[in-house]
DNA sequence: ACAACCATGTAAGTAGTTACATGATTTA
DNA sequence: TAAATCATGTAACTACTTACATGGTTGT
């Protein structure tokens, strides 16, 4: 269970509110940990009754924002966390279950689909690409922009991935189809 | 939610019992859409309360086991999921959580845990490679066994990502951390 | 016949999703 | 000043996880 880890990170990174953390999330952190403005909110909630983090008065705010920083605790809790070993989560890709179900039942126009979900791979590797280009452009950058590179390459290496894997998955279809 | 999908083709794919099907789960269904025994006992029991699935009476199965096969309703289901489209699901990537949480409150001892992860990844990429051989070794299979084996190359490139991944991680935290 | 294991399940808790609600602030 | 949007939530539900229970079968 990984989100009051990446909510914590982002709030080391940027004290934040709620909706700013949301829409974070909807950006960068999201790309790997996904999670919606209920889930944040109830989160930060669990966050703040366990003394990891605190909200600020809404009067420094200048508004109606709350914003949260992490506390001492809360830093050492997620430098424990990073520190565990952890095994890799088991994988659920409906996608695959999918094509598994194709081949007892199909054919049926997955084509137009796989077609559709590649268009989309394109768009979030192009994102990822301009993303690099942005922030990672420079030589001899810190540990820490090393590894937030990484995270990033690890994004590009996975679009990548299904990229290359939907255009075998075509090929097939196209042949085996006729 | 593709767990009573997985589980219609795992039962036409052949008639099965709970622990089959959960035995199934822990080799090559579960390699894309992991599920306990607990859910596919209850999942099974909704299914045949849906009428799309049956279990054979026990006396047929001769033993305690309750097999179950699907009925054309739940045939004409999976046709209809199948064809349907879909989005790809959000990410959940915990790991990505853990380097971006070690880049702010770093450096911690990741190399040995990123280098013991490398290692599942490298055996379970054997694995997928010796189900290849076995399974698909021949030429001009048919059009169901391409897609299968489609599904299974989706799980060696995976594998073979997160070994370069690992590999490069590696490489960033042995000259980051002098 | 007793222990170990197998097959099926129940119960309780946590995580994530979807739909809706409320008051504050900005915009037309 | 009314409508639209923003920020923060509540409620209800579904999916998944973890721990335990029960009775049947197999092996010694």
């Amino acid at each position: 269970m990984s989100l009051p880890h990446a909510l914590i990170t982002a709030l080391v990174e940027q004290p934040s509110s709620g909706s700013d953390l949301a829409s974070r999330f909807d950006r960068s952190i999201g790309y790997f940990w996904h999670a919606t403005h209920q889930q944040i909110y109830r989160e930060l909630g669990r966050l703040e009754a366990a003394g990891w983090v605190e909200s600020l008065p809404p009067e420094s705010g200048r508004g109606r924002k709350k914003v949260y920083q992490v506390l001492p605790s809360g830093l050492a809790e997620l430098q424990r966390w990073v520190a565990e070993d952890q095994d890799p989560l088991p994988q659920r890709n409906a996608f695959m279950v999918r094509l598994r179900a194709e081949a007892v039942v199909g054919p049926t126009g997955l084509a137009s689909d796989i077609q559709r979900r590649l268009t989309l791979h394109q768009q979030k590797l192009a994102e990822y690409r301009s993303i690099e280009v942005r922030d990672f452009g420079r030589e001899g950058a810190s540990r820490k922009a090393q590894l937030q590179h990484l995270v990033l390459e690890a994004g590009i290496m996975q679009e990548t991935l299904w990229i290359e894997f939907s255009e075998k998955a075509l090929k097939i279809l196209a042949t085996a189809d006729l």
